[in-house]
DNA sequence: CAAGAGATCATCT
DNA sequence: GATGATCTCTTGA
């Protein structure tokens, strides 16, 4: 069951813990690759200075000041890619960084474009998922109702979830401390135990 | 193992 | 002109 619009529409924490367990899913020429979302964090509002959105409207952010369920994905340290999808209202900017899932589907595919066959290492970081997903610009502003890129319910049971700071946010001041990165307890796909 | 360097570019000042 | 919601490789215990 693919997630909808009012999913995404809810608290970005409860969005953040409740996709843990959930079905990442890529559908592109090459084929479908899916995942099980093992990690992902939180980016909530204005105030948060780890986010993007803290300094404003620009264009870049444009996409966590619009309506949920949205894919917000930018280019960092000018290699690798991080997937967001945006929550709540539009003019509030939120999102839910996807840090970590667990290959399912699409693995010889994944293998190829990681350019390495360990299961662990294909997509255990928000960088390293958007490789083996093929997931770049052209996917900013996607629908996550749309086919291209989406989150399906699988019916799995409610994880076990730990709760931790957020990775790569020193500059945040005291909003690096919120405990806004979540895991699957005892997951070996996470990007950091 | 842990720590450090370096890669490279869209975005914002 | 500076910087980063990262990753990989190398170095050295």
């Amino acid at each position: 069951m693919k997630l909808t619009r009012r999913f995404y529409d809810q608290p970005t924490v409860d969005v953040a813990r409740q996709l843990l367990g959930k079905y990442l899913v890529r559908k592109d020429a090459g084929g479908i690759i899916s995942g099980k979302i093992v990690e992902t964090e939180a980016y909530v509002g204005l105030q948060d200075r780890a986010s993007h959105a803290s300094r404003g409207r620009t264009p870049r952010t444009e996409i966590m000041f619009g309506p949920p369920g949205f894919a917000y994905v930018y280019l960092i340290y000018g290699f690798y890619h991080c997937l967001n999808f945006v929550t709540e209202r539009a003019d509030y900017p939120a999102a839910v960084l996807i840090r970590a899932v667990e290959p399912v589907e699409g693995i010889p595919l994944m293998q190829a474009r990681r350019r390495t066959a360990d299961a662990r290492q294909l997509a255990s970081g928000p960088g390293k998922l958007c490789q083996a997903f093929a997931i770049d610009l052209s996917l900013n502003g996607a629908d996550a109702c749309g086919d291209l890129l989406y989150i399906e319910d699988r019916g799995q049971d409610a994880p076990s979830i730990v709760a931790r700071p957020r990775v790569g946010v020193d500059y945040a001041g005291r909003w690096k401390r919120k405990p806004w990165r979540f895991l699957i307890r005892d997951n070996l796909f996470v990007s950091k135990p």
